[in-house]
DNA sequence: TGTACATCAGTGAACGCGCGTTCACTGATGTAC
DNA sequence: TGTACATCAGTGAACGCGCGTTCACTGATGTAC
């Protein structure tokens, strides 16, 4: 097998991930198009089905890139592992917010794409997602040394998903939401309530 | 004008949001057609546009109803006035978890939908939302006697975005939410957290 | 009360558009000898 | 090295479907006299 051939549809298909990204990026997930996508990286429409199965799988593709950059701004906050894990869940929130405002679309994009009925998630989209949790668990096992693993994972995924949903509603401009000129203050606010709520906790 | 037509016109009305709330029931926002409210309604596709402006408006009156039921039933926990804080909280947390989870479609509804670009969303409707906000303030400004109006309506908002936020990744069944079967659990504690450092924040 | 006319809720076929996906075809690239 | 053949990435017109909305029409209801 021509190994030039593989590498041209490596490469086609690299280009149609950056299309949809910027599509993504521009449009929101209801914007975009195969046909777009398809134009933007310079190929016809059909060759899209011959470098990814769908479209669908392309989001996929997108959300992973988007996941793994997520994580990198994440683990760049936590240099120093014995830091103060309030400081660290501050910086954490903190990176997350900046990643959010800076990303809105394709951020958005992960918690807005769902496969259709019957597809569930292939498993190396799982991992992609789960940096989200994992980054959280080191300073959080530091205020709750009394926590098993698994509680410590479970209370990771309510930390975050706290988090997360005022970031959502502030960054979606939802009536109920908090304004955006608000959302770090508030959100600083939680994170330290959070924190010592958990450490004041402790036996 | 005939008093005869104007009822038989809200009928249809009525008939029209009562089957489009159905219809969100069984098939969520991204399952609903005109053609099969109207079949559920009995009357004609074109009924439907004399009844209201467009499909949107339509869900717009079934999120209406949601939240006024919602609201019921939060404004049910609270009989007592001088109840304990941290109880009324965790009273209506547990409240919107039972409503959510009994009412998912529509309470999905809710957050998921949004008026194409240059709509914004009529008055009427925000007051609707605004109950959200309203039921939490109470208690909050028994736990924080120290904040003005102002800043306690914004707490309630971050509050509210928090609990949220852990419930809609929940059951969303998304991977980074907390599985179904702990989310009670998560959220009375995150909820104790909240109240408690709230009031430990106190001078 | 009865008749002629006006109104307008209600009808459903047709319009119009968007858009994901397919498929018969082509031409460049690679292989065999 | 040169020639014949095979493969398959890439093409883009066409398919097919879904679906919101419109619109010319109808008939029941209400009004005027």
């Amino acid at each position: 097998m021509g190994n030039k051939q593989d590498e041209r549809r490596a490469a086609l298909r690299e280009r149609l991930i950056a299309a949809a990204e910027v599509e993504l990026t521009e449009k929101g997930l209801g914007g975009l198009k195969a046909r777009d996508v398809t134009a933007r990286a310079g190929c016809a429409l059909g060759a899209l089905y011959n470098a990814v199965e769908d479209l669908d799988m392309l989001v996929l593709h997108v959300n992973a890139r988007t996941l793994t950059r997520l994580g990198a701004a994440l683990r760049a906050t936590l240099p120093d592992e014995a830091e103060d894990p309030e400081t660290a869940m501050q910086a954490l929130a903190s990176a997350y917010i900046t990643f959010a405002t800076e990303n809105r679309r394709l951020w958005q994009t992960l918690f807005e794409h769902r496969l259709p009925e019957g597809r569930g998630i292939p498993d190396w989209h799982k991992r992609d997602h789960a940096v989200l949790i994992e980054v959280i668990v080191p300073p959080l096992s530091r205020l709750r040394p009394d926590l098993g693993a698994e509680a410590l994972a479970l209370r990771a995924r309510t930390i975050f998903a706290a988090v997360h949903g005022v970031v959502h509603l502030a960054l979606q401009g939802r009536f109920v939401g908090v304004p955006a000129e608000a959302l770090r203050e508030e959100v600083a606010a939680l994170v330290e309530t959070l924190a010592r709520g958990s450490a004041a906790a402790r036996p």
